[in-house]
DNA sequence: CGCATATCAGGAGCACTGATATGC
DNA sequence: CGCATATCAGTGCTCCTGATATGC
C-alpha cells in the first residue's frame, strides 16, 4: 500500500498548483545547484591548498590592481569582518603583501606577490576544469545563456538599494 | 595616482584571460545569486513565521503524502540530522503530526495537519510573490529557460555517483 | 564633529560527519 | 548478522550584526 488511498492523502489545493512546484521553484534550484557547485569548487581548491575566497581576492588583485581591504571587500563581496582572516591566510602563504598606506594611515594596501600570481594561474586552471565538470551537460551556447541570465539577475539585485522607509 | 603606472601592476597573464573572469565564472554567479535569493526568501518567510526548510517539508508532505523522516529527508534534500529539529519546530506549531508507525516501530510517520495545509497555502502565496521579485528582469520564456537549465544541471549532479577509483 | 577603516567577537542557517540506541 | 531509522553532538563555511580603536 503505497499512498494510493484515493482522495484521503491527496489534499485539496484548489487544483491550481502544479504537482512539482517544489522541484521547479527557482530559489530551490538555485540553492541546490549552488550547494553542489560550491562543494565541487571547494573540493578542487582544497587539493590546491586554497579556498574560494582566496581565488576571489587574488583574481580581483590581478584584474584591478592593489587596494585597501575595504576596496577588496567591495570588489569581491566578502564582508570586511571576514576579509581580515582571508588576508591573514594569504599573507601567511606569501601570496599577498599587506603594507600600510603612506597617504592614509588607516588603510593597508594589499598587493599580490609574484608567488601569488603563480598560484592564481594554477587556480585558474583548476577552476577551468571544475567548470567543465559543472557545466558538462550544457552546450556552449547554453552555457552562455545561463551565464547571461544569471548575470542579469545578479546585477538587478545588486544595484537595488532597499527603498528608504519614507518616514 | 590611481594605479595607472603602466605595466608595473598590470601583471602578465599571457593575454589569454578575459578581463572579468571573476564576474563571469558560473560558480561565482551561482553563489552570488543563490545568496541573494536565499536572503529574499528567508526574509519573506520570516515575516510569515517560517523558514525555508519548513516550506520544503510541508510542500513535500502535501505533494507526496505522509512519510517517515528518512523518506522526507530524501524528498527534500534535508539531512536526517537536521530533519529532527525542523519537525520539532513544525510539530510545536501544530503544522505536522508525528506518530509511531505501527508496521515498523523504528519509524515515525509524519502527517501534515489541516492547520499545516492552511499555513502552506499562505507560504505558497508568499513565495509566488518573492519569485516574481527574484525573476523580475526576465521574460516568461527566459524564466522557463533558466529553470530548465538549472534543472538539467541539478539532475546531472545528483544522480552522479563518484566514479569508482578503478583499482 | 561625522565618517571610514581595520579588527575582533559572535550569531544564524545550512550542509555535512560521526556516534549512539533501537528495531527490522 | 547487516542494515535502516531516529536522535544527538559537533564542525565548517557563509552571511551578517555588532563593538572597538584609530585616523581622516
Amino acid at each position: 500500500m503505497t499512498s494510493r488511498a484515493g482522495a484521503a492523502d491527496m489534499p485539496d489545493d484548489g487544483g491550481i498548483r502544479t504537482p512539482d512546484r517544489l522541484r521547479r521553484r527557482a530559489s530551490r534550484l538555485l540553492s541546490h545547484l549552488s550547494a553542489q557547485s560550491d562543494r565541487l569548487m571547494t573540493e578542487g581548491l582544497t587539493k590546491a591548498d586554497a579556498r574560494r575566497w582566496h581565488y576571489a581576492v587574488l583574481a580581483s588583485l590581478q584584474e584591478y590592481g592593489p587596494g585597501s581591504q575595504a576596496t577588496l571587500s567591495r570588489r569581491t563581496g566578502i564582508y570586511r569582518s571576514d576579509m581580515v582572516g582571508v588576508l591573514n591566510e594569504l599573507a601567511e602563504r606569501g601570496l599577498v603583501e599587506r603594507a600600510p598606506d603612506p597617504g592614509d594611515r588607516r588603510r593597508n594596501v594589499i598587493t599580490i606577490t609574484a608567488q601569488g600570481r603563480r598560484h592564481l594561474r594554477r587556480l585558474d586552471k583548476v577552476l577551468d576544469d571544475l567548470h567543465e565538470e559543472l557545466l558538462a551537460p550544457l552546450l556552449p551556447a547554453e552555457r552562455d545563456q545561463l551565464v547571461q541570465l544569471l548575470t542579469r539577475l545578479v546585477d538587478h539585485h545588486t544595484q537595488q538599494a532597499p527603498p528608504p522607509p519614507v518616514p
